[in-house]
DNA sequence: TAGAATCGCCAC
DNA sequence: AAACGTGGCGATTCTA
């Protein structure tokens, strides 16, 4: 280990580094938030040494040698979360990471969606390298001075990217996932840069929308309580007040309902539903619910994670947070913000300037119509017509003119639920029709796509044959349901109906997703939120319809990569909030 | 009593 | 007494 502290060493240590075709690439930082921490150490190494470079004691104009090898395509970066280290450099030294070869996303392509597997450089090392790591310094204080074993634990993190690259790459071979890993490794960058940039939330704005969900909620709280105390036991005063009924309790909810002669198995929603015509205190009991989730889940405490350095709100995104490879978003997860104007309108540009909000229209469907290659739904794509209008002629074999509104309801049903693996009886449920309606219905539409229902059937006799499921890219799902078992047996099938699809939409996304970002450099732009199909920009508001067609040709391009014989279409819009 | 498990519900 | 897929999260309830 060589720690550098002149000019001349580190061009020394660079010549080296430079020659390589993959070096280890590791940091050390003062804290987890780029923007309230420092960078303290960088550590490198190639096959034969290991450098650390202390940017606490090493002057700060020299560092450029080191920032260009970060920046180069070439060596290749071998780094175990390389979306942390780029923020960072991003962040305090204005460069974008150059191609990487990221361990992390290496080890979760390669467990396949096995859940017991972890992904840390630890537990990682110990997988494919049988090495025991220490990783009790992480969380160490890395801003004052260093001690010896400090240095030698982060140049040892540096160290075991190399070997462990190799063991990675040698499984992702094997597993045919290189493919995937490329198109993975790619996108880190972008990644990086939306979590930076992170999305603007009015919080008066915000604070206005709870306060009046807050005034809704508790009128109807204290309705809802009335309502189900009329079949308690007469109480005096003081039990009333003090013994009420807690109505986010869904057993004495039950309880409660019971003493009004309502008798329900359970209280979740799809049960009640259909119960709440005939008694108005269910109509209560719902619309209670749909307010108490409002202030819990998107109350004040979504203005916790405004950030006190930007204002904005940087949410954890995980690049591959599902085994078909869609993102994750958490604290907060701004993956499930419900799309009623109240609340989407506070997530807003900033004065003067604009989001672009982009997203793949019916991308789903169409991969399936691609992947299926039916030559029904394929027409119906090509033909340019509404989707469900005219899966509702072919269904009914009736022109499309004649197509009513309730016919194309019932298609749009059965579309939606056809790529989840959907049965009879879920249709029915959705779309409110007797089972045998639904299950006439189903018949009529793989009467009408035979090529989706051989697809369909292959997929799930695949799945249940192979216990795994590979998308357009490659892809891997191991599935560790045990066919055997009934109801595992059920949901075997279906997963292996809807893997290929959803992760084929993620392959897409992230071809564009990194297409997008590549092409916003050196303009005003930034990606600020990605949701599975839908690509959110902000830019300054001069260059917002440009930028908007930019999005929108980008994404369109890569979709067509995946779908040859079928019209992607994106909508794009330019707003003052996130809404569509 | 803290963490795990479950319920219920938001997104695509 | 559900079974159309993927997730996260908050509140309640269970468990040791």
């Amino acid at each position: 280990m060589e720690l550098i502290t002149t000019p001349d060493e580190l061009r020394a240590a660079i010549a080296e580094l430079a020659a390589e075709t993959f070096i280890g690439f590791d940091t050390e930082t003062t804290g987890l938030d780029p923007h309230r921490s420092q960078l303290r150490l960088l550590q490198f190494a190639s096959r034969n040494q290991s450098y650390i470079l202390d940017l606490f004691h090493f002057p700060p104009d020299a560092l450029q040698p080191v920032l260009d090898l970060l920046a180069a395509s070439q060596p290749i970066k071998v780094a175990h979360n390389a979306k942390f280290d780029a923020e960072f450099l991003r962040k305090h030294h204005g460069i974008r990471l150059g191609m990487v070869f990221d361990t992390y996303l290496a080890s979760l392509l390669i467990s396949a969606g096995n859940e017991s597997d972890r992904h840390g450089l630890e537990p990682v090392a110990a997988r494919y390298l049988n090495v025991e790591m220490d990783k009790s310094f992480q969380v160490s204080d890395w801003s004052g001075q260093l001690t010896e074993s400090q240095l030698e634990y982060a140049a040892r993190d540096a160290q075991i990217l190399l070997p462990l690259r190799e063991k990675l790459q040698e499984k992702l071979d094997e597993l045919e996932l290189m493919q995937v890993a490329k198109l993975e490794f790619d996108c880190v960058n972008a990644m990086a840069g939306m979590e930076l940039a992170g999305i603007y939330l009015d919080a008066d704005c915000w604070r206005a929308q709870v306060a009046q969900t807050k005034a809704a909620y508790d009128q109807a709280a204290a309705k809802l309580q009335k309502e189900l105390s009329a079949g308690a036991p007469q109480m005096s005063l003081f039990e009333e007040a003090t013994s009420s009924i807690n109505l986010d309790s869904p057993t004495q909810i039950r309880e409660a309902l019971g003493r009004l002669g309502i008798k329900v198995e359970s209280t979740s929603e799809w049960r009640l539903h259909n119960l709440a015509r005939e008694h108005p205190v269910i109509a209560l009991l719902l619309d209670y619910r749909g307010l108490s989730k409002s202030l819990s889940a998107y109350g004040l405490s979504l203005l916790d994670h405004i950030n006190p350095v930007t204002g904005r709100i940087h949410a954890s995104f995980r690049q591959i947070g599902s085994p078909t490879g869609r993102m994750g978003c958490t604290s907060p997860s701004l993956h499930q913000i419900p799309h009623e104007k109240h609340y989407r309108q506070c997530f807003r540009a900033p004065a003067g300037r604009k989001l672009v909000v982009a997203d793949f229209s019916q991308i789903e469907m169409r991969i399936l119509a691609e992947m299926s290659n039916d030559e029904a739904l394929l027409a119906a794509f090509n033909s340019g017509e509404d989707l469900h209008r005219a899966t509702a002629a072919n269904m009914l074999n009736v022109p499309l003119e004649e197509v009513t509104t309730e016919q194309r309801s019932k298609a749009k049903g059965l579309n939606y639920g056809i790529i989840y693996g959907m049965g009879a009886e879920g249709l029915a449920n959705r779309i409110s029709v007797s089972t045998t309606e639904a299950e006439g219905l189903i018949q009529r539409y793989f009467a009408a796509y035979p090529g989706v229902a051989r697809w369909l059937q292959n997929a799930a006799d695949t799945a249940v044959r192979e216990r795994r499921s590979r998308t357009m890219l490659g892809r891997l799902w191991a599935f560790s349901f045990d066919p055997t078992d009934r109801q595992q047996l059920g949901a075997l099938k279906r997963v292996g109906k809807n893997a290929p699809i959803q992760g084929t939409g993620s392959d897409l996304f992230k071809r564009a997703v990194k297409a997008v970002d590549d092409r916003l450099q050196g303009q005003d732009a930034q990606i600020v939120h990605c949701i599975h199909d839908e690509i959110v920009v902000e830019c300054d508001e001069v260059i917002a319809e440009k930028i908007a067609r930019l999005v929108s040709s980008t994404m369109i391009k890569a979709g067509k990569e995946f779908l040859p014989r079928i019209p992607v279409e994106v909508d794009a819009k330019v707003t003052d909030a996130w809404l569509k």
